[in-house]
This record gives C-alpha cells, sequence and structure tokens, in this order.
RNA sequence: CGGGGUGUGGCUCAGCUUGGUAGAGCGCUGCGUUCGGGUCGCAGAGGUCGGAGGUUCAAAUCCUCUCACCCCGACCA
C-alpha cells in the first residue's frame, strides 16, 4: 500500500480530552476520530487492526468447532421480560431503547444471551444435537454511565460473544474449559501480557466465572494476586484472611464517651490513640433497592477493613445497593451521619456484619447518638453478634485464604469474561431438550465475550513509547513499513517500489511512504508514532542497492542487502507467531 | 445522579475580569529554499466565537435558558 493513495493525516498535539495514552496516540495517528461521547470512527488503519484481530478470534474458535453467526441489534423488549433483565438494565440506565412506529420498544443489543437462547430453543429439541458453541462479532450498545478512555469504555463497541448449550453441568465445565483455552490462545496470539483472574458474575449472572486481563496500569479494574500461590481474582470478587483481632486489655463495663466532632475512624483514633483501628467497629449504612422498594441496611465492619459493595450486593442479592444518603442515616440512627452504631438502631434496619468482627471484644463503635459513641462494647454481653458473612475488601497485604502467601493489588484492562451461566436463561425462557431418558430438562449454558475494540487498545496501552504507538506484529495494520527518503530519486524510487511488490507479492502487509516533498524527519516521526513494528528505510545506502533495517521497538539498526532484509522480515514473522 | 470545568478556523490554545463585532502556534494552499529525525522565508485561504433569548448605541466578553464535551464523587458513618 502507498501511503499517497491513503487519507493518512496525524497531528502534533494530544487532543486535550484524551487521559490515557493509547487513546491520545491513535487520535493523533488518525486511528480514531471521535464522534460522540465515547462514540468513534474507526479509520482506515484502526479497523485493519480490528480486522486482524477478529481474524485471530475467528480461527481459534472455527478450529474448536465454534459456529459463527450473526444475531440483530435491535431486540424487542419482550424478550428481555422473559429472562427478567429489562427492569435491571433500564434501571441502571444501560440500555439503549426506545419505541418504533407502532409503540412497542425495542433495544439495542448490549449482549444476546435472550436473542441466543430464543434462537436455540426453536432449533433444539433432542440431547443428540447438543453440545453447540455459537459465536458473533458484532457491535454492541451500552449507554454507559461515564464513557472514558477512548475505545476502553465506548458507548458502542466491538465485541466478540460465544454461547455454549450442553445437556448437563459436567458437560458446560467441558465446554468453559474449552473456551477457556481458546481464550489464553487468541491473547497470547494478540501479543498481550495477561493474568486470568477469578470474576464477578454482575449483571450476567450465573456461578463461576473468569476475567483475563490485560496487565496495564491504567487500567479500570483493580485486581488481587498472589506470586506465591498463584491466586488471582478481581478485587470485587477477591477473599483473603482477615488478621486476628487484638485481646482487649480488661472486661470493663460498656459506656458511652463523648466524641464531638468525630465522625471518621480518624478522627476516632486521635482521640483515642491507644486503641487500634481493629478495636473500632464502623456501622455503615446502605439503601437496598429491590424493585421500588428501598429499605436500610446497617453492615458492621471491622475499623481496619473496607466493605466491598459487590459482595454486599451479591449476599443481599437485590438491584442495587447504595451508600444511604444523610437523611435516611438520620431516620435509621436518630443521630448526624457519623455516630451510626449496632446499639439501638431504629425499628426496620437490618443488621449484617463483615466477618472482620469476629472475635472482636472491647470495642468501640457509634453511639446512635450525635456526638456519642460507646467505648468498652462486647458481643454476648452488651449485644448479640449478628450474622457475619465475607463482605470485605482484600488489601494489599493481607494473607490469602489458605494462608500460604501475601496478596498484591494491581491493575488491569479486562479483555475477556466467560461464564458458566447454567440454567438461568434457559429455564426462564424455556430452552430446554429431551434427554436420552425422554425427559425434557433446561439447556445448561455458557458465555464468553471479548472486547475486540478493547483488545486493540489494551495492546497499545501496553505497547507504546514516548514517540508513539508499537504494535505487535500479529495484530499491527501493516507489518512492514517502507520509509523512502527521497522520492523522485530514480534509484530509490525502484529499489522502494521493487522490496514493495515483492513483499506484497509474499502476502506481507507493507506500507510505503511514498510522499514527496515531505521531508525525512517528518517521515520518522509519522511512522513511530503510527508503530508500525519493522521497519525498512529506503535512502542513501540505495546506490549500493542496500537499506537500513530496524525494528519499532528496538534501537538497532543495520544496513543490509534487499534480500538479506526480506529474509529479516519473515523471520520477525514467523517469530511472532 | 451529585459536584466542578470547558466550548473561539481541521488540531492545541490566547483574548472574556475592565463590552468597541477576532489572534497565535501547528496543519492547509502557492512560490522559493532545504533534503536521514517534525527546514527556513515570502504570500495566502479558512472562524455566524456551541445554540437561543436578553441587557446595551455596541456582546466572544455581561445576564438567562439550552445543548455538547471533559473531569471528580461512588470507602464513608
Amino acid at each position: 500500500m502507498k501511503l499517497t493513495q491513503m487519507l493518512f493525516v496525524t497531528m502534533r498535539d494530544d487532543p486535550s480530552d484524551a487521559e490515557v495514552r493509547s487513546h491520545a496516540l491513535m487520535v493523533r495517528a488518525g486511528f480514531l476520530h471521535k464522534l460522540a461521547s465515547g462514540i468513534y470512527v474507526y479509520g482506515p488503519m484502526m479497523w485493519r487492526v480490528l480486522r486482524k484481530i477478529e481474524t485471530i478470534v475467528r480461527e481459534e474458535h472455527d478450529r474448536e468447532g465454534c459456529q459463527e453467526l450473526l444475531m440483530p441489534a435491535v431486540q424487542p423488549r419482550e424478550l428481555w421480560e422473559e429472562s427478567g433483565r429489562w427492569d435491571r438494565y433500564v434501571s441502571e440506565g444501560i440500555l439503549f431503547h426506545f419505541k418504533d412506529r407502532k409503540g412497542s420498544e425495542v433495544c439495542l443489543g448490549p449482549t444476546h444471551e435472550e436473542v441466543v437462547t430464543s434462537y436455540v430453543r426453536r432449533l433444539v429439541q433432542s440431547h443428540k444435537q447438543l453440545p453447540v458453541i455459537l459465536y458473533q462479532i458484532q457491535t454492541k450498545f451500552r449507554d454507559e454511565i461515564r464513557p472514558r478512555f477512548g475505545l476502553m469504555r465506548g458507548r458502542e463497541f466491538i465485541m466478540k460473544d460465544a454461547y455454549s448449550f450442553d445437556v448437563s453441568k459436567e458437560a458446560m465445565q467441558v465446554s468453559y474449559g474449552k473456551l477457556r483455552e481458546i481464550y489464553r490462545r487468541i491473547f497470547t496470539r494478540c501479543g498481550l501480557n495477561f493474568t486470568p483472574v477469578e470474576a464477578d458474575s454482575g449483571a450476567i449472572g450465573g456461578s463461576g466465572s473468569e476475567e483475563f486481563m490485560v496487565d496495564a496500569d491504567t487500567g479500570e479494574d483493580a485486581i488481587a494476586v498472589c506470586r506465591e500461590t498463584g491466586y488471582a481474582a478481581n478485587i470485587e470478587r477477591a477473599a483473603s484472611r482477615v488478621s486476628d483481632p487484638p485481646k482487649p486489655a480488661e472486661k470493663v463495663a460498656i459506656h458511652k464517651e463523648p466524641t464531638p466532632g468525630a465522625t471518621s475512624c480518624d478522627d476516632l483514633k486521635k482521640l483515642f490513640p491507644d486503641l487500634p483501628l481493629t478495636r473500632m467497629i464502623k456501622t455503615v449504612l446502605y439503601n437496598v433497592e429491590d424493585g421500588g422498594d428501598q429499605a436500610p441496611v446497617a453492615v458492621l465492619c471491622r475499623g481496619d477493613r473496607a466493605i466491598n459493595e459487590i459482595k454486599l450486593l451479591n449476599h443481599l442479592s437485590t438491584l442495587a445497593v447504595t451508600l444511604a444518603d444523610e437523611d435516611t442515616v438520620r431516620k435509621a440512627t436518630g443521630a448526624e451521619p457519623g455516630y451510626a452504631g449496632p446499639i439501638g438502631l431504629q425499628e426496620g434496619v437490618r443488621l449484617i456484619a463483615d466477618r472482620s468482627i469476629e472475635g472482636v471484644d472491647g470495642f468501640l463503635c457509634g453511639g446512635n447518638e450525635t456526638g456519642t459513641h460507646y467505648l468498652d462494647v462486647w458481643f454476648g454481653r452488651d449485644l448479640e453478634q449478628p450474622e457475619t458473612v465475607d463482605l470485605s475488601l482484600v488489601a494489599e497485604g493481607d494473607s490469602t485464604v489458605d494462608g500460604k502467601g501475601k496478596i498484591e493489588i494491581t491493575r488491569g484492562i479486562e479483555v475477556g469474561h466467560i461464564f458458566q451461566l447454567g440454567t438461568k436463561y434457559s429455564e426462564a425462557m424455556g430452552a430446554t431438550f429431551e434427554a436420552e431418558d425422554q425427559k425434557t430438562r433446561p439447556m445448561w449454558m455458557g458465555c464468553y465475550g471479548i472486547g475486540v475494540s478493547r483488545v486493540a487498545a489494551s495492546a497499545v496501552e501496553q505497547n507504546h513509547d514516548d514517540n508513539g504507538m508499537i504494535w505487535p506484529v500479529p495484530i499491527a495494520p501493516y507489518t512492514v513499513h517502507i520509509v523512502q527518503m527521497s522520492v523522485g530519486d530514480e534509484t530509490q524510487d525502484a529499489l522502494a517500489s521493487k522490496l514493495h511488490d515483492d513483499l506484497e507479492g509474499r502476502g506481507v502487509d507493507v506500507l510505503w511512504d511514498d510522499r514527496k516533498k515531505v521531508r525525512p524527519g517528518a517521515k520518522f516521526k509519522d511512522a513511530d508514532l503510527v508503530g508500525i513494528p519493522l521497519r525498512v528505510v529506503v535512502g542513501r545506502d540505495a546506490a549500493d542497492g542496500k537499506v537500513e533495517w530496524s525494528t519499532r521497538a528496538g534501537s538497532e539498526r543495520s544496513v543490509v542487502t534487499v534480500l538479506e532484509v526480506i529474509a529479516n522480515i519473515e523471520q520477525a514473522i514467523a517469530a511472532a507467531g
């Protein structure tokens, strides 16, 4: 491809709205153009990258017998009411939905469990037809609360989604395992450093799930990993062993202490310097929303721990939990915010506790009276210990549950997520089959997603330098960049042209910067920005039939013959898989 | 949703406080110059200052409304 035949425009300045490097660089290089918040035009170079990723995705799925299809982006409300997800998605505001001319409500698909289930339930009657794994690559629509980081969190994005249908839980797990391996191969082939982690299932539902995280400091997700044991989990899901509580000094009677103005553990720490955080118990009030109803829940947690709202949400199996507003706190505690405690809460306030409070005695807690806390409180003596569940957020330095290692918190970009759905959708939507024993059973499902556009963004996030992007060979828009110094020089023209045609003839994606009147400096800057991994400079050595060979990632350059450079290129492509 | 901020040529921004109807750099066009890491010079093109309304002799600038975009909040009892 000749650069002069392309719409090729680069920018010297970072766009003002780019927060992360991948976003800024892709916009500067003309790969991306924002149309609206979270909605982008993929330029010709970007589209080549996306198609290369798609090709890898297709090859790996097809190889394992998955079948590609394409489902509609526009979906009827009725389908979403069958699965019971309409209300949740609408109340979270994620669903793009509107009425058609007849007044029927439809949405733009954020995911396709409903559609694929309704498709499969009509076609599959017998266990003999299973297992089936279907997938598609399609644009998804989610009206994100806060789109950001360019392609990382858009409102319209390209996703590969796959769905497996099996006769039993065990069979489902086989399909799940197959997809897990497919995913490992895909991300490895894309040249990414990634970590598979245990994950929360979120709005999709189901039991087991794992996420594939591309390691990146700018990732939106925090993950808990342990080098010693290999444990890795999304922080939403991660569990750890809570350190032992300190023994209280002496068994004194419960008493009130005036604590005006002390509304946080930090404040109380200053007031009672001898009292460790592990002997303070926080009481955090949440509003629990379920349908139209709202009810306050008080959650106890040791002073050195934080509450994991995802775990709370899952435990309460409800639509949403949000931190209670000040009025709700006043009603529930009879005090200004900052003095909530487990003793003397208003009727109807449910009390639950994180495991971290187990064994804590002689502790401090809020007095449910403005400016007052209780001191030397004992479970069993002054109040019953409420039910405890794991509701806490793991922290850097925690021990793993098995006690064999320490947890580290790192960050990652979620590029893939696989779920064991079980029969949640098949039961709700009547996707059943006739088993060998002639009984009708619901199919066991799994669903599996890859953010194709996000893979591209995370590849840049992981591979760039001050001058621009550095694409991994397998997903680079072009593999080889011929940078011709002086276009119009007959020797250079002939050499570059021959090299270009030769490489194209070998099936190598080659971009030839044949722009006239663009100075060498500008060409190098553009080449660095665009980040094509292999580079051949046709310049002063052309008279000797030689060119300069280098890689975008490396700093070494060598002057070689055309034959040698072709060998180098083929070797580099083979090495990249 | 709450809080904050920003909308001025394709891009990055200045001008706004103290109203007098527009500037810079990059990019773009032409000519010359230069020719291995964003040459230099000269001459140009390009903007209803997000939109609507208001105040005023006069509005990019002040007021009201509206739209768009961006950031922060969402560990706190």
